[in-house]
DNA sequence: GAAAATGATTTGTATTACAAACCATCTTCA
DNA sequence: TGAAGATGGTTTGTAATACAAATCATTTTC
């Protein structure tokens, strides 16, 4: 069986093509990799620095330093947790969500080349796969009509 | 349709999942993502530092330090070509490909209980359907027997 | 109320990355 | 042929990313 194996080489592939992808745009907008997902991950909701680490698998003092940057840049925010004199509670400003909505647009224009090779059923197949694989199963979608058997 | 959206989501959360295994798998072994790439790359050909940087989409002088770096711990070797007395050629040394290696199946490894949540036909789907998005369309497997529909 | 724990920042160091300047080796072509 | 330009790499300088250890401030615990 080498389908186990053709699927790692898969997985990475495309990884490190999306990756590019990904880097490319942001690096468009002066934003790392890094601070693309802090962007992403501040979008709808606020969170404490340790936090946003853990999350992205991060020492503290790393995101200290990233969120400065940002903050510097006016992207986001700290503010301070009413309950818990110690914790720091980072959201975006406004610039900071106009931008990131300026960069998911760009990526999914940049990843359109690629996704518009597949027709509907193929995109659908696709996503619940990779949501299988990333252990996210099953979603919830906005059709909850007949799905691709599963 | 929120189809192409929803495939767009999937497979950036599905990048950073990988590349967050990558990244550990990659720490334990003391290589960054990069110099994982660029194991990658050398496992079996030699290259020339702007092939490599050109393929991986850095600079030339990035390149330069990273090879530097490798080789200094033995992984990798730098050699002239006759024909162009410009060149550097990189390839790896058996301790790099011994490393190589053992980083590979630890990676297959860490992706298993991934990849292990799907059926051999969902296998098969999720290595076509990712073929496609990287335009590698279609792959040229080791059993060309009956694959599923496409 | 002192000691321990927690959340974040600061400091120091290595790596990654880019750009510009530079060196060596081809290539071109006058 | 021999100077000018192009090409392939390295060096140097700077910023961002990342970790670890030390530090500071604020809870929590006993």
């Amino acid at each position: 069986m080498s389908s186990a194996d053709d699927v790692v080489d898969a997985l990475v592939r495309a990884t490190f093509e999306v990756a590019g992808v990904l880097t490319r745009i942001g690096g468009e907008h002066d934003l790392s990799l890094t601070q693309l997902r802090v962007l992403g991950i501040l979008r709808d909701r606020r969170a404490r620095i340790t936090e946003l680490a853990a999350y992205l698998g991060l020492d503290k003092s790393t995101m200290s330093g990233l969120i400065d940057r940002a903050q510097r840049r006016g992207l986001l925010t700290r503010g301070k947790n009413p309950e818990d004199g110690r914790v720091v509670e980072v959201y975006m400003t406004p610039a900071g969500l106009e931008l990131a909505k300026r960069v998911e647009d760009d990526i999914r224009r940049a990843l359109a080349p690629a996704t518009g090779r597949l027709d509907p059923e193929q995109l659908d197949r696709l996503v619940n796969l990779l949501d299988i694989v990333s252990a996210r199963s099953p979603r919830t979608r906005a059709a909850p009509g007949p799905t691709a058997a599963r």
